[in-house]
DNA sequence: TCCAAATGAGTAAACGATTTCCTGGTCGCC
DNA sequence: GGCGACCAGGAAATCGTTTACTCATTTGGA
């Protein structure tokens, strides 16, 4: 076995095995019957030669490529980690293979991802929009099968997995108001992601009174800073109810820095799960999504669009469920 | 501008502008100085056909492409995040993308996305290997640069970036030692995976009398199980070292539902730093690693190795350090 | 003014696989 | 025995770029 700097082609397998490239390609391939002898010969010539097809070759003849392009919006929340596991469960059974892109909330990074998918002729993309419009328009301008996740994508008809987030939100809203809460805020994400401003809406909606407002990005700073401009503002809340898990956890660091109670002095519900929601102190109130279960169905939806490109796009809501625990259970006034 | 299922190519940019096909690439790729006028004609043909090279084929042409392959071993743990954030910020800067895979901790999904790597002619890969010999064998053996992270390659000698493992397991159980812990066992990862044995050895190293130690996966539930089975053992610790975060994770929650007291009845110090190591009561006693420089580091060197393949591979070394808070802090003995 | 060098654009040959088409041989059936 | 169907294998076209070559034209220097 000689090791060269070339990496060996269908060619270098052929002349080594006596039989034609096309032979060879029909071996690997299983396309049509081969003499068994010379099946022989190609794959000891394969094994001699350490051949690897040349994927990129491949894909070019094929004009189609197994790959699905995962365009998430932030690797380090943990919300997406099972709804990746969940894609990956479903591609591999279909054949595919997953590539992770991580836009970090950043418009401009999920565009490029965005071209990248398609100019790498990806088989499909599942995609949870940062809420860049142009990223949009991309996609949807071209001919690759979409499945958007999470959150809807601006002006899109798409095939769409997400959850009932304005119910949801009603749901912990009216948690905190029957925990005995009177003046509660919402901490939300950017205008324009579907997530934030649903979320936002069922805590209005579930609200009597005046609704108290904070805007930041989805991470972990903006929920701290938010968190803080609350507390400093003449409308102090006594609750907060914060829509995604990360600006959950810079919320509770902010309250444990200021050494503010919770729940006594503030109550506190999240969205999404936290992996040790129970093991932090006190224990978070959150509302739970089936992150796994998004994953497959968004997985099965774009499997259904490849196979038939010109369906009509389905549009699939899974229900959340609260989780109340200790950050949202008011001490009674007794005390 | 027509919408027409099949994606315009190169020529047919080239007939709408009038010129050959070489000269759209050279306008695309700025080559070589070309004629304005026919520079704004190729730039309004491209734009009306919405046309986007097909970065397959020029892979191929080019045999080369811009991909570098991450292969982490679990995306779920919080470490790999920074990580990879330190992997892209080179990476992007360096022109290259990088494509994230999930082995799992599972050798045989390893090996599929190692020959995947191979197959589409990836232009390097960064690897925290789960252990397969397979796996790393194949990647010896094939010409594309490697970075071995966090993790180094099973007999191979290829750059490499990792802690200093064996001294901060030593630093961490000396630190046990000194806050007056016994019986002090140690739970760790699967053999054959270097930071699972280095810190085992460490561990060993530090302590004076016969080590406890309980072998797992580095997964959660192994931790948890791991803990179980420590408390109900014989030879039942006072304190326990354990050797990565989720399985921290595992060994805390194991000890919560049998109320059992931390750091009273048991001291705890797990490696890898955990986002919330400070907002659990009792907070966390953690090694922290440099992260984010850790993928930083392993970018630069796959950078360098690209630019020069025969150079001899280096082995980075950065110092994890010891984060004491309260899970490791035993109350005197007054109380 | 003339020649060499430089420039800019087009033609066509790669890249490495798959797949269509074709050829020669075998088999089965009348 | 002859004819058509069938089969297996090879030659060559093909996927969509990039790029080595070619050639005409311009430029600059002597």
């Amino acid at each position: 076995m000689v090791e060269s700097l070339a990496m060996p082609t269908i060619y270098d397998v052929a002349r080594e095995a006596g039989v034609s490239a096309a032979t060879v390609s029909r071996v690997l391939n299983g396309q049509r019957t081969v003499d068994p002898d010379m099946v022989a010969r190609v794959l000891t010539a394969v094994r001699e030669l350490n051949y690897r097809p040349n994927a990129v070759a491949r894909n070019l003849r094929r004009s189609r490529t197994t790959l699905w392009a995962v365009i998430i919006s932030d690797i380090g929340n943990p919300f997406f980690t099972d709804t990746v596991r969940g894609i990956e469960d479903v591609a591999q059974q279909a054949g595919y293979s997953i590539v992770l892109c991580n836009s970090d909330e950043n418009p401009a990074k999920e565009e490029t991802y965005v071209t990248a998918a398609l100019s790498e002729q990806m088989a499909g993309v599942i995609i949870s929009s940062s809420g860049s419009a142009k990223a949009a328009k991309t996609l949807l301008d071209s001919p690759v099968p979409v499945v958007a996740i999470d959150r809807v994508l601006p002006r899109g008809t798409v095939d769409t997995v997400v959850v009932d987030n304005e119910a949801a939100a009603r749901t912990a809203t009216r948690h905190l108001l029957e925990s005995g809460y009177e003046r509660i805020a919402c901490i939300t994400g950017p205008e324009g992601v579907s997530t934030a401003d649903l979320r936002l809406r069922g805590y209005v909606d579930a609200l009597a009174v005046e609704p108290v407002v904070a805007r930041t990005d989805f991470r972990e700073q903006g929920g701290y800073d938010a968190m803080a401009g609350l507390l400093a503002s003449p409308s102090r809340p006594d609750a907060v109810f914060v829509t995604n898990n990360l600006m959950t956890v810079g919320a509770l660091r902010c309250l444990a820095d200021r050494g503010i109670d919770v729940p006594g002095e503030m109550g506190l519900v999240g969205f999404d799960e936290i992996p040790w929601a129970d093991l932090v102190r006190p224990s978070l109130t959150t509302v739970a999504q089936p992150t796994y279960e998004l994953g497959r169905m968004a997985a099965r939806l774009l499997v259904d669009r490849i196979a038939a490109p010109s369906a009509k796009p389905a549009t699939v809501v899974l229900p959340a469920e609260l989780r109340p625990r200790q950050s949202s259970t008011r001490p009674s006034p007794a005390s």
